[in-house]
DNA sequence: AACATGATCAACT
DNA sequence: GTTGATCATGTTT
């Protein structure tokens, strides 16, 4: 049992650099399915990724990067596959890839993912929670991930972090809506996630479906 | 003053 | 189980 789920890593099976020059939206809903694979501690751990958000280049204000180039949102203006943390709140992180080519100033968020692997890890860091609340929501995925403000700028094509090919999603199994806890932007349809998920971060009953 | 959040608690269906 | 109020807390505008 333990070896077969140690084998589920594979880095040969890591998603390259085209894969996130795409448009952000096509990232974010291709991203669905995928599993986020970190080292920590000598071994790794891995997740499905069930929930992302779009942040857009053009005519999103809630995109940190339609303010221009600040210290903060700097890592938004590399390459797609570049990784790019924030505080929020001043408590929590959030995990967001960037997209499309270099100067754009464009990602997606980590919402939420479903434990695979590592789920010791995921404990010590998370603290008392449920098992299907290890991964739940982008501050708590930043967490159980170990990712800091440090993080900033690290390219996702390493055998430390990377992106794996993981699980074919059917385009019926993904459901789309607004974006969540935002005010301007709010009406944008650029939030993906698998329909049905134990795991995203919150039921989409009122959010709505557009599809 | 606003913010891409989460934990907690109370009240409800 | 869900919903709504409230607070914790740092950084940006």
């Amino acid at each position: 049992m333990f070896f077969q789920k140690q084998n589920i890593i594979d880095f040969h099976k890591h998603l390259h650099r085209d894969f996130f020059l795409d448009k952000t939206e096509q990232v974010a809903k291709k991203l669905i399915g995928k599993l986020l694979v970190r080292e920590f501690g000598g071994q790794y751990i891995a997740g499905k990724i069930v929930e992302t958000e779009a942040y857009l280049f053009e005519n999103d204000p809630a995109c940190h990067a339609s303010v221009g180039r600040t210290q903060r949102n700097t890592p938004m203006f590399g390459p797609g596959g570049t990784i790019y943390v924030y505080k929020i709140y001043g408590i929590h992180y959030c995990v967001n890839i960037v997209t499309e080519t270099v100067g754009r100033g464009c990602a997606v968020l980590l919402r939420s993912a479903e434990p695979i692997l590592g789920i010791e890890v995921f404990e010590r860091l998370r603290g008392n929670v449920t098992f299907s609340n290890l991964l739940r929501g982008p501050g708590n995925l930043a967490k159980a991930f170990n990712f800091k403000l440090e993080d900033n700028g690290l390219s996702l094509f390493t055998k430390d972090l990377f992106i794996q090919d993981y699980e074919k999603i059917a385009e019926a199994q993904i459901g789309i809506t607004t974006r969540i806890g935002l005010q301007k932007g709010a009406d944008l349809p650029l939030r993906f996630y698998i329909k049905g998920s134990n795991f995203i971060s919150y039921p989409p009953s009122k959010e709505k479906p557009i599809r």
